[in-house]
DNA sequence: CACTATCCCGCACAG
DNA sequence: CGGGATAGTG
């Protein structure tokens, strides 16, 4: 079959797509692992495929895609419409439940968990804790065990999770991990076991999930053979994005749903593989083709659309610097005279002045601040650059760090839908009461007790006597509660729980006018949901990831500048790149030079950034450091070298210079003059 | 037992 | 700097 679209794509991305062609009716073809490179056309190439899978006959609600995000589930479901359109015509039926399973991991888990319920025993009301409310439970569970009191500091409810999680993701056994990856935790190992079994039975009695469980209920699931089957047998195709960045745990999933290969598609980069922390492993990628027999076929994806020579050139020289390799390096016909800048500046200020100044110019020669973006190691990298664009009247966007939901007064209200919802999650009951004036964590603690017994906690809850010092405060929590729960309906029961927290909000918070505008934005988004449950299931799944300098979400015609954490840039592009804080300590990251794995790791990262760029790419390294945890004026400071990923055998690459240019040193030169001869540097390389 | 004041440690990336 | 444990007060 020639049609048009497998025209516009090259000679890779067009086997990739027609891979398993000869097979009738669109049926499923073998194993496919497809390693596409940064810039490579990958997301127009999986579109691509699915979208001729379903032109070839196959039925678009037995595809199931699993994407990073749902971001990039989205855009997915959008380009394969289009491209189907353009062959099936506008109206076709075929198309009216496309890709309805298209989601994350954890979104697809969560559903065919709820489908499932009752056949493994689970509740199908179930609410999901996200990661501050695991860690809140961990802290729960800490306490009644004793281990905040320990001689010795016990680990922290972070790091409790963080263990525990690391373990459930990696299917890795306890002891193994504590000496991997937690090695000073190891003298805990008996008391962490304990709190774990204990954690795992307080969210089986409140009926709570948290993010890991949704992929090991699922897995364990499948370790049932009619339900694999069942569950299996939904699906034709089943295609997975971003695979490097998948987990062993991922991997026993998807291997169960498909065992064969038959239909199985995985896309991935290992040079792009940047989350480790969350116990994604490389093998996954580099293990797929010969789980399978016959191996699964390969096509790898080269050629780069996205960045200009001198541009890919230098990120080549990053990546060639890499102990181990599998992809081969990226090339690309986009010829250019500019080379990447490496930008030497005296401290973060100046980097902030810089690249305002950059941005300004840019925009000045018509490139609007959409097509620029600043990338960093750490959300709060940017904070004096914030600081200056919000005095220059730059609108921006900022991508990663706190979040909308981390904020006291969104969890408040979440708590009052979610224990309306699921009255034994004792997280969200243990939170909620200690806003009644009068409860605290003894009282609430004692009533949680008392109606976690009953079947119906609510009904239990109108029953107990008002705490003592509560007054007329309690009944009116409990009304909320009752009106909430039985209320008319969604998503009007949300504005009743505003009207409860109200007083109790601007009794706690000096600045709660603002917050309380934070609270009627989370009533506007909650009335695009179906239903409560949808909404808070929904929400902790995916999250707004971002948050702009005015209140509110930016016009969606208003041009603003990106920022956004290396890690929530992945798949992105954009004409103009920043990088800030290109230096040893922020990348690599001063916590992550722990093991060779580690380092590596951060180099990827470093590459991710660069290959953001399509025209222009900036690398800024200031050399002198303001320490954190002193008062903002406070002048103690460290001196910083270029990062170790940009040794002096690439600078070739780069067009180094320093910023401001400042003119020959005279008398008075004094405050200017550049930096010579990085003393500090020089001391620290004598130890290493 | 709730609530406030103080001191200390530890710290990113995110579904 | 900010969460969290601890001490002190009403």
């Amino acid at each position: 079959m020639s049609v048009a679209y497998l025209e516009k794509l090259n000679e890779a991305q067009r086997r990739a797509v027609e891979h398993g062609s000869d097979v009738p009716k669109g049926g499923p073809a073998g194993p496919l692992l497809v390693i596409a490179g940064a810039g490579s056309g990958k997301t127009n190439t999986l579109a691509h495929r699915v979208a001729h899978l379903i032109v070839s006959g196959a039925d678009p609600r037995r595809i199931l895609l699993m994407t990073f995000s749902r971001r990039a589930a989205s855009e997915m479901g959008r380009r394969v419409e289009r491209i189907c359109s353009q062959v099936l015509g506008p109206n076709s039926a075929i198309m009216t439940d496309a890709l309805a399973w298209a989601g994350t991991f954890h979104g697809i888990g969560a559903r065919i968990l709820r489908m499932h319920a009752d056949q493994i025993g689970l509740d199908p009301d179930f609410t999901i804790h996200d990661r501050e409310d695991s860690a809140d439970l961990m802290n729960l569970v800490r306490h009644e065990l004793g281990f905040s009191k320990t001689e010795s500091r016990f680990p922290t409810k972070g790091t409790c999770l963080a263990i525990y999680s690391r373990a459930v993701n990696s299917e890795t056994p306890l002891d193994e991990v504590l000496k991997l990856n937690f090695p000073w935790c190891s003298a805990w190992e008996k008391q962490l076991r304990e709190l774990f079994a204990t954690y795992v039975e307080a969210k089986q009695a409140q009926n709570v999930l948290d993010y890991d469980d949704l992929l090991l209920y699922w897995a364990q699931m499948m370790s049932d053979p009619i339900l694999a089957g069942e569950v299996g047998g939904r699906f034709d195709h089943v295609l997975v994005d971003e695979y490097q960045d998948t987990n062993r745990l991922q991997s026993s999933i998807l291997m169960a749903m498909k065992p064969g290969g038959r239909g199985l598609t995985v896309v991935g980069d290992d040079a792009q593989s940047i989350y480790s922390f969350r116990a994604a492993t490389i093998r996954n990628i580099l293990d797929f083709p010969n789980s399978f027999d016959p191996p699964a076929d390969i096509v790898t994806l080269d050629r780069n659309y996205r960045s200009t020579n001198t541009i890919l050139a230098a990120a080549n020289g990053v990546i060639d610097l890499a102990r181990e390799r599998f992809t081969k390096n990226l090339w690309t016909d986009r010829q250019s005279e500019e080379r990447p800048r490496l930008v030497a500046v005296r401290d973060e200020n100046e980097q902030a002045n810089y690249i305002v100044e950059k941005i300004l110019e840019n925009r000045e020669t018509g490139m609007t601040l959409k097509q620029q973006a600043v990338l960093f190691r750490a959300s709060h990298h940017s904070g004096p650059l914030e600081v200056e664009l919000t005095r220059r009247n730059i609108p921006f966007v900022k991508y990663g760090g706190l979040k909308f939901l981390d904020s006291a007064h969104v969890k408040d209200m979440l708590a009052a839908l979610r224990f309306a919802q699921n009255p034994r999650d004792r997280v969200a009951g243990f939170r909620l009461m200690q806003l009644v004036p009068g409860i605290g964590p003894q009282t609430a603690g004692k009533i949680l007790d008392a109606i976690a017994a009953d079947p119906e906690p609510l009904a239990a809850l109108q029953e107990i006597p008002a705490p003592p010092r509560s007054g007329a405060d309690w009944p009116a929590f409990v009304d909320m509660l009752g009106a909430v729960r039985g209320g008319d309906g969604w998503p009007s029961e949300i504005g009743l729980a505003r009207q409860w927290y109200e007083p109790h909000l601007a009794r706690i918070h000096e600045d709660a006018e603002t917050r309380k505008a934070d609270l009627l934005q989370l009533e506007q988004i909650a009335g695009g949901y179906a239903s409560r449950e949808r909404f808070l299931t929904e929400l902790t799944l995916d999250p707004p990831d971002a948050t702009s300098a005015e209140s509110g979400t930016p016009l969606l015609d208003e041009d603003y500048l990106t920022l956004s954490t290396i890690h929530s840039a992945k798949g992105q592009e954009w004409r103009s790149v920043f990088l800030l804080n290109c230096v040893d300590g922020c990348i690599p990251s001063d916590l992550g030079v722990g093991s060779t794995a580690e380092v590596e790791e951060e180099r990827r990262l470093l590459y991710v950034a660069m290959t953001r760029a399509k025209d222009y790419l900036h690398l800024i390294t200031p050399q002198r450091f303001f320490v954190h945890g002193q008062a903002s004026q406070g002048d103690r400071h460290v001196y910083a070298a270029r990062s170790r990923f940009i040794p002096a055998t690439l600078l070739q690459f780069f067009e180094t210079a320093s910023w401001p240019v400042v003119a020959p040193a005279t008398a008075a030169g004094r405050q200017t003059r550049q930096i010579r001869v990085d003393v500090g540097a020089r001391m620290r390389g004598m130890w290493r």
